[in-house]
DNA sequence: TAGTATATAAGAATAATTCTAACTTGAGAA
DNA sequence: TTCTCAAGTTAGAATTATTCTTATATACTA
């Protein structure tokens, strides 16, 4: 049975497996270009015509709840998800705004678990700059 | 002379010396509390109640384009405005939601100039847990 | 001090996100 | 398999942050 998986996935989080829950875990499999909610909608719609950008918010907010997805805020206004939580960094092109995933471990075995007595939960390193292709495009940014 | 010095600023980048920009200058030095425009607004209105807040917006823009303040995204739809731009770290509460500026030089010496091609502008690095304050309070959170 | 380019204020416009309420459906029980 | 209903979906309204528009006001140069 197709997208066996993605119902599995759905179960174990006590969610209905609705098609519209696996259409967007679907293409969230297959699209790792970290993309926006509309970006979402826009092209679920093409499948599925009568899918609400409620519908696309609501399943993603449950799927953020279960830590299998999360969210960046990179630009302002501008929600991006991302579907690789394995711990990883993120660069980010300050010309064509495209994210790349940067998988560095050299810092990987020196982070801290408190600062001061905070409790460190999670931790995110981005950069921001001018992607190759935007370099080569203008020479000098 | 008040304000001397912030309106040696607003001149140096070609602004005009408003009695509204010299407040919103005067309340970012006073205020590294990394506020929200809607704050700066709030606050200022005590002071200057016809203020607007698109004089805020654009006061703010002005003053990140010169690269005299930055904005920080941390959580969804809400832009925070950090007037501290020697570089440092964030590590944000989230329980209390505050902002605490980080000034480890733990990686100082080790900043790439680049990755693969891409060309590297700055950097940010964001901690998110829970402060002191808020630990103690709810014990484990 | 006058002239003018620039800035401000108020409110409309835009866009992302959330809410609401009525209808629909997945999935367990019979 | 069918029934039942809690949970989910949809469309559109509401909300909120931000930007835009335009008429009015003002800082600053000559």
């Amino acid at each position: 049975m197709k997208y066996n998986d993605t119902i599995k996935i759905l179960k174990e989080i006590k969610l209905k497996a609705t098609p519209q829950r696996i259409a967007i875990i679907e293409f969230l499999k297959e699209n790792r270009t970290h993309p926006t909610p509309r970006q979402i909608y826009d092209l679920l719609k093409k499948e599925y015509p009568s899918i609400s950008l409620a519908t696309i918010y609501n399943t993603l907010s449950a799927l953020k709840d279960e830590g299998i997805i999360e969210e960046l805020y990179l630009e302002k206004d501008i929600s991006h998800i991302e579907c690789n939580t394995t711990p990883h960094d993120h660069f980010f092109c300050l010309s064509c705004k495209k994210i790349f995933d940067i998988m560095e471990d050299k810092y990987k075995d020196d982070i801290p678990h408190t600062i001061k007595d905070f409790k460190i939960i999670s931790i995110r390193k981005e950069y921001f700059g001018y992607c190759d292709e935007c370099v080569s495009k203008e020479g000098e940014n």
